[in-house]
DNA sequence: GATAAAAATCGACACCATGTAGACTTTTCG
DNA sequence: CGAAAAGTCTACATGGTGTCGATTTTTATC
């Protein structure tokens, strides 16, 4: 008991369910790992937790959810990464800069954003949540092709629709150099950032 | 009964199991139409072509299984109708006749292909004919990158990496783009083939 | 620090899809 | 025709899911 009155000025106690809820995150994260998605099962995360399915299904409503919470939780954290990111004004620095914070992106959260893709047919939400995710990605693409002198519109061979391939191509490329090593991803970022560079008019 | 001996020299008889087989896996294919993969069960299907479901673990062990055959049965006309595809000498030819006649097959086989994909990662033999069948392609936009003149090898910025990365570009941006519309489709063939085009370095 | 309300946990149950087994029927072919 | 092979059915055992009501623990308040 430190200090006379807590500093209650924020927020005292921290519910014991929060701290479930992220055990069962947590613990739901390792075993896709392990056993991947389909294999898990809900008194598999339970035990994991140290709960009966009974309890669990007092935080969440089915082992979709328990995911789409997991992949809620780290998807917010790319959009705080990327807002964090400056802009760099030069389409060839931007260009750079935005396939090295990539590769850590994917490096951290390979896994679950692999389980999102997976997951983005089945599950509605998270479909969501992916689909909004790429869009944001695919802005900032548009927005550095516009920068290199690519016409802005959305015709085939105009910033928009080719914003939207390359992003396809770097999440799909990602998505199974991730499953392999990082030393693949790296690879594939390089691949990718030339791919980028040349769509862009800035190698010969 | 027509003629004499019946002209046994290949294979008189289709066997009943044969109708059957097929009429499963279109059955399969209409349902993965309707409801999608995860809700169709074994039930439907078997109800669909009018028998058991204990009549068709007679034939397919599983879901899977009947989805697997499925998915070989369309592979393998992928693979047939490639094979029987003129190759053009001049890359930029070349180009346009693949990205043609990807369009035809995305639209031909759309679902299959869509749902071959996403269950790559579940059933491992899905993903090893998938991941064949990227190869052929892989193997095919290489080939037309190094006669535009892009250096053979496999460093990030020579021919097989990019081919592998553009390869990928255009599986997730069909993908994609099949779930909208025949239009649609044209319009990401237009924007691949013009991405692929510039990374060739046949556009300027 | 006692206490009542809210939060959390448990165990049991009903449900549904799966896959298997054995008996039965139909097809095939000599 | 008749026997073997191929195909089909019903019944059952299994395992995961989600719900419910009873019970215990936590939390906030006086």
């Amino acid at each position: 008991m430190p200090g006379h009155h807590p500093v209650r000025s924020r927020r005292t106690t921290e519910r014991k369910g929060d701290v479930r809820e992220r055990a069962i995150l947590d613990t739901c994260e390792a075993l896709l790992a392990h056993k991947g998605y389909d294999a898990m099962t809900v008194g598999d995360i339970a035990q994991g937790v140290g709960i009966t399915r009974g309890a669990l299904y007092f935080y969440y409503g089915s082992k979709q959810e328990v995911v789409t919470a997991l992949v809620t939780r780290t998807v917010e954290h790319l959009w705080e990464r990327s807002r964090a990111t400056a802009q760099a004004d030069e389409p060839r620095q931007a260009i750079t800069a935005a396939m090295q914070r990539t590769v850590e992106l994917w490096n951290e959260h390979g896994l679950v954003m692999r389980t999102a893709i997976d997951l983005s047919l089945t599950v509605p939400e998270i479909g969501e949540l992916w689909s909004h995710t790429a869009d944001l990605f695919i802005a900032a693409i548009t927005a550095v092709l516009e920068r290199a002198g690519i016409q802005a519109g959305a015709a085939p061979d105009q910033a928009s629709a080719m914003a939207r391939a390359l992003c396809w191509m770097i999440e799909r490329t990602f998505y199974h150099a991730s499953q392999e090593s990082r030393e693949k991803l790296q690879e594939a970022s390089a691949t990718c950032e030339h791919i980028w560079l040349t769509s862009a008019g800035l190698i010969t």
